[in-house]
DNA sequence: TAACATCTTAACAGTTCCTTAAGGTTTTTG
DNA sequence: CAAAAACCTTAAGGAACTGTTAAGATGTTA
């Protein structure tokens, strides 16, 4: 799960991340809302939730998210202010945001209320702690080791952990690694090789199907 | 974070220079108020927090923030003064100062000051010795040791600076430090190239992404 | 103007990464 | 069991990216 943290406050981003990186999510942090939204549209970065932050400097944050959705995103938003004014609260969900949180606000009642925002959409946040791999945009620790991995495996590595304990079909991965590309089946089973000589037995193979990874310790 | 002290004491400029670097602070300072509004207004220099001192020769420190806060300026500011008087405490919060310090104070304080303007606006003073580098207005010191870098050169290491321990994109690495300028991608390298026959191998090349200064001493 | 410093580009060299191909191994099927 | 299918492993070639150097452009100073 892939979570946008749009915020200039350090010492909430800080937080954020621990928190967020401890529950299993890969942690991208912004500190302007062009930045982020420069990341979404110019680069394509795709992000399952964004946290935003009203007050911003340049931008804020309630634009930001009109503008996500103007041009056509449906990403989740959980937009974050410091204003408890209900004027404020019907601005935020106005422009499209799907929750919103003052601060100071409790971590506990944070990881509820974008869990909610996940099952909603489908989606199940997970602890990939579990596995013992988590991966940021700083880095991939493995069993809190940081692992160099390149631009490939590291996105392989990312949709087998989004599925842990399931099965990833080959198809499944050319389309979510590849892009549609027009590569041969084979380059999967090299890149597996290759992520497993960096991570250690932990990508088990399901014969006529795909890969999966192992989870590590029972929650 | 860059502090600027606007200070004609020169033993009292010495102290701070001194206090502040060893903190991990950016230092620039400036003798007169019309020096540092240039700096701001003329050539777009920015500050984390001003120290501002308000008995100068020419502008007094009480008019260079009024004059600050007239053109949408919102830098934290701490005023200092040999003033005790009230009324002067008054003035100086009336200007736009975020607060307030009567000569002699003591280091402590004034950090402790410090430290709350930059907590209140959200920023995290750190120290940035941790990485070996200090950047000030007079030169950089690695190690310290001085050494002599040009323009782009410290802007780049700036920037890295203060992402270290973070991958810099050569994007944002092109934004930040030439502003938008049509120049080759490759202009980054070299200025690399440059920066790490001065500083030593402290950058990191993050292949397909950007570069990474790493960090020294743990925190 | 001459000497100097800085910045950018270009070219070539070096490195890293990705894909394919080929031969070997394991698993399934007939 | 033997053949077929799927997977593992390794290595080579090329693509993409970075390192390095030098020359020209531009600006600055003596």
């Amino acid at each position: 799960m892939r979570v946008a943290v749009v915020e200039d406050d350090l010492s909430i981003v800080n937080l954020l991340k621990r928190v967020l990186i401890k529950e299993g999510f890969s942690v991208r942090e912004f500190s302007t809302a062009e930045k982020f939204l420069s990341a979404v549209f110019d680069y394509g970065e795709e992000f399952d939730v964004v946290i935003l932050d009203v007050m911003l400097p340049g931008l804020n944050g309630v634009d930001a998210c009109k503008f996500l959705r103007n041009r056509g995103s449906d990403v989740p938003v959980l937009m974050l202010t410091a204003l408890s004014e209900e004027d404020d609260k019907v601005k935020g969900l106005d422009s499209g945001a799907d929750d919103y949180l003052t601060k100071p606000f409790s971590i506990r009642e944070l990881l509820a209320r974008l869990r909610a925002l996940l099952r909603r959409r489908g989606k199940v946040a997970l602890n990939l702690e579990t596995s013992g791999i988590v991966i940021t945009d700083v880095g991939v620790l493995v069993d809190g080791k940081e692992v160099k991995l390149t631009g490939r495996e590291r996105e392989l590595l990312r949709v087998l952990l989004e599925n842990r304990g399931k099965v990833v079909s080959k198809e499944e991965l050319l389309q979510k690694v590849w892009k549609g590309e027009a590569v041969s089946k084979r380059v999967v089973d090299v890149h597996v090789k290759h992520l497993r000589d960096k991570i250690g037995d932990r990508i088990e193979t399901v014969w006529g199907v795909g890969y999966r990874l192992v989870e590590g310790a029972p929650e």
